[in-house]
DNA sequence: CCATGCGCTGAC
DNA sequence: GTCAGCGCATGG
């Protein structure tokens, strides 16, 4: 959309506006301003923002059937008026627009760093898709170059350069939807400079082709003076153009241009030291700079061999035909003898594969991963995104980084998710399958027991574990026969680490004072009752916090060498299976947690089936209704049970917070409610540009708690309203740090500013 | 980028 | 009941 000012002088596009932000829109009648998303309006520009996934209010015109879209009703009609919809991407790329339009909406950008640019051809899925005369088709950008006239003008920012990003693009209808990775290089347009016919003038100099008469014909490039300029149309004109060659007499004069590739201002005019002969042109020396026409001893990039970074070689050197880098013949991998006479030459990093190149109607083709796997070879047909088999996560833990050791605040001992995802959403052991979480050069957060190994012991408040590593896992599997001895790395380091005595990976080793080791969340997983009387019923329960006592080697009845850990409890909460514990499992209402919309779907999974077997034969029906199935118990919502206690320093630190006094009444009304206490501040203290915990909080004259690096980043935008309200803190506004308000958001979420 | 992995489900 | 085999998160 174009977005421009609110009425109330506001501007949307301020640059502290992010990902889940609520913002107001103004959206104008359609007779009034392009109410159309501007991603696939023939002339205008992306906006900086991109706003999709408008709940409610987005209208798709039927255009249809699918495999024949038509290019003229591509765009989504928004309903006039004011609305509240809610930005579900943020395109943080300015003026970047595509050469030819297809629909699509950037679901994610990763920014890569600087040096990025040698590594982006490899590995990486980079084809360009583009809609060509209504039907989308892999497209090297450069044939759709070649008619200046019915393409869209293009615009390129040079910032670009300086980063690059790979954008995640999906695309909706044809012939299949999904994802495309691309990078920068694929979404700018080819030519660097705006060119628009209308604008060239008399003087200007351009990068033309040597067929200038028929554009299909292509051969060297080369510059041209515009000697002069018909118009024709307003947004056309005849060019006629001086053609520089390697001196006065080589100079073609009044050649009629049908195509400009790219057009700069001319320093130096005159000797372009180039011959013609035999319709080819050799590269001559003269005395200055091939390309930049300056002095051959300074950097140019032309000159300079991408490759080896060498000059003065250019006889040898081939310019890519979509970069305009420079590379040695000798260089390249494999070498070129000599300058092919292709008329077109790309470089490694712009060339395709023509392997990989969609034609039109054809099916996405494989990544390069997963030509690799088993499915490359099988014809199954199943669908691999339902159910929990391979979900991804919906939340993260962002309230402790994922190197924390200790409880997860608002977690108590005895909670319970049916599946591994959530007790990764949750924090708690955050890989979804395997067993140990940790870094080798520090230690082990938390590992799964789930009765992986026969030969393991669990007396409860001790139990002994066994590392990961030594399965056979061809196949693409996750778990596997044991086929080699493990060795201490990896996890199974960082979980020796855990012990408090000196590494030692031959012999293992024992602490003298096991309560000195680093603490593992340990989560007991229900598969485990095959060999743990512990283990819960159902799902995967968080027990408590454990040490490791020692470890060492030992042959298992696997018969490979695995490495053994003992572990004892040391946690001041009961654990779940003591009468006390269950008591408190009680009195907190843990319950299984189910994801969201689990039970429901197993429900209507359920009926359908019976639906099934007493109709056999006869087609399902289609539609499918909401069902009124009892609805997943949640946890904790009842609020009974145990209340949070504060110490005295926190109700005195909460005192003094004066600002945030009202906020800090509605946290604690909600103190009896125990755990859920900690969530309720969490929100209550959630910054409103990062949606996370507040770190370094300034708290506003409005009475809004901001990260101060947000609100620096605000300002630094030249935005100097609060974040939340749009409260005028001034220009001059001192940023105060509320160190209270910070002493106590680390008392209670120790560890959450390490991760900042 | 690649390797790792004590899950999970639908097909057999 | 068994088992092939996937996406995903994470570390290195």
């Amino acid at each position: 959309f174009c977005l421009e000012e609110l009425e109330d002088g506001h501007t949307l596009f301020d640059y502290n506006v992010g990902l889940n932000d609520i913002v107001q829109l103004l959206i104008r009648s359609e007779s009034e301003a392009p109410a159309t998303a501007s991603m696939t309006d023939q002339d205008g520009e992306v906006s900086p923002c991109a706003i999709s996934n408008c709940k409610n209010k987005v209208k798709k015109p039927s255009s249809g059937s699918p495999s024949q879209p038509s290019t003229s009703s591509r765009s989504f009609l928004i309903d006039p008026g004011i609305g509240l919809y809610k930005i579900n991407e943020l395109v943080d790329a300015r003026d970047v627009s595509i050469g030819a339009w297809f629909e699509a909406h950037i679901e994610n950008v990763t920014r890569a760093t600087k040096g990025h640019k040698n590594g982006k051809a490899q590995g990486k899925s980079s084809n360009t898709y583009k809609r060509t005369n209504g039907s989308l088709s892999q497209d090297h950008s450069r044939e759709n170059a070649n008619n200046l006239d019915s393409t869209p003008s293009t615009s390129y920012s040079d910032c670009m350069d300086s980063e690059e990003a790979i954008y995640h693009i999906k695309y909706d209808e044809y012939p299949e939807s999904g994802v495309v990775e691309m990078d920068i290089n694929n979404l700018r347009p080819r030519a660097r400079t705006i060119l628009k016919w209308s604008e060239l003038k008399v003087g200007d100099v351009v990068m033309v082709n040597y067929n200038v008469e028929t554009p299909e014909e292509r051969g060297f490039w080369f510059d041209a003076e515009i000697t002069s300029l018909r118009e024709i149309s307003r947004t056309n004109k005849e060019v006629h153009a001086k053609i520089l060659l390697g001196g006065p007499e080589d100079t073609i004069n009044d050649c009629k241009i049908l195509f400009i590739e790219e057009m700069y201002k001319i320093e130096k005019p005159g000797a372009y030291p180039l011959t013609f002969g035999d319709g080819d042109f050799k590269r001559k020396s003269g005395p200055e700079c091939k390309h930049c026409r300056a002095d051959p001893d300074r950097e140019c990039r032309f000159c300079s061999c991408y490759l080896c970074g060498g000059k003065q070689d250019a006889h040898m050197q081939l310019l890519c035909d979509e970069c305009n880098m420079a590379y040695h013949i000798y260089c390249l991998n494999p070498p070129l003898s000599k300058i092919p006479e292709d008329e077109d030459w790309y470089c490694p990093s712009c060339k395709n594969d023509s392997n990989e190149v969609v034609k039109a109607g054809e099916k996405l083709k494989q990544s390069k991963k997963k030509a690799k796997m088993p499915s490359a070879s099988t014809e199954s047909q199943r669908d691999w995104g339902k159910g929990m088999a391979c979900v991804g996560r919906t939340k993260e833990c962002t309230i402790v980084p994922s190197n924390h050791y200790g409880p997860i605040p608002g977690v108590p001992v005895g909670t319970t998710w049916k599946f591994r995802v959530q007790v990764s959403e949750a924090g708690v052991h955050r890989p979804h399958v395997g067993g140990i979480h940790g870094r080798s050069n520090d230690g082990a957060y938390s590992l799964v027991l789930a009765g992986g190994f026969e030969d393991e012991v669990d007396r409860g408040d001790e139990f002994t574990y066994t590392g990961s590593g030594g399965r056979d896992l061809s196949g693409n599997k996750r778990i596997g026969e044991h086929s080699f001895d493990q060795t201490l790395t990896h996890m199974n380091r960082a979980l020796a680490l855990n012990c408090d005595a000196p590494l030692d990976d031959k012999n293992g080793a024992e602490s003298k004072n096991w309560r000195a080791g680093k603490p593992v969340r340990v989560v007991r997983s229900s598969k485990g009752r095959r060999i743990s009387k512990y283990a819960p019923e159902e799902g995967n329960r968080y027990d408590g916090i454990y040490k490791v006592v020692k470890y060492w080697p030992e042959i298992g009845k696997c018969g490979f060498l695995v490495w053994r850990y003992l572990l004892r409890r040391d946690d001041v909460e009961p654990a779940p299976w003591t009468s006390e514990g269950m008591e408190r499992t009680k009195k907190l209402g843990l319950s299984v947690q189910y994801p969201e919309g689990y039970l429901e779907a197993m429900a209507s999974k359920e009926k359908k089936d019976k639906v099934k077997k007493q109709t056999v034969k006869q087609e399902p029906t289609s539609i499918e209704e909401p069902t009124n199935t009892p609805k997943a118990m949640r946890m904790g919502d009842g609020g009974k049970g145990e209340a949070f206690q504060l110490t005295q320093e926190q109700q005195w630190l909460i005192r003094e917070d004066c600002m945030n006094q009202k906020l800090w009444d509605e946290v604690l009304a909600s103190l009896k409610e125990g755990p859920n206490f900690l969530k309720k501040l969490e929100q209550s203290f959630m910054c409103v540009c990062c949606q996370e915990l507040v770190y370094q909080p300034v708290t506003t004259e409005c009475l809004h708690n901001v990260c101060k690096s947000c609100l620096q980043r605000s300002f630094r935008a030249e935005v100097f309203t609060c974040p939340a309200c749009r409260y005028d803190l001034g220009k001059g506004y001192t940023m105060v740090h509320n160190k209270i308000l910070q002493t106590l958001l680390d008392q209670f979420f120790p560890g959450y500013s390490k991760g900042r």
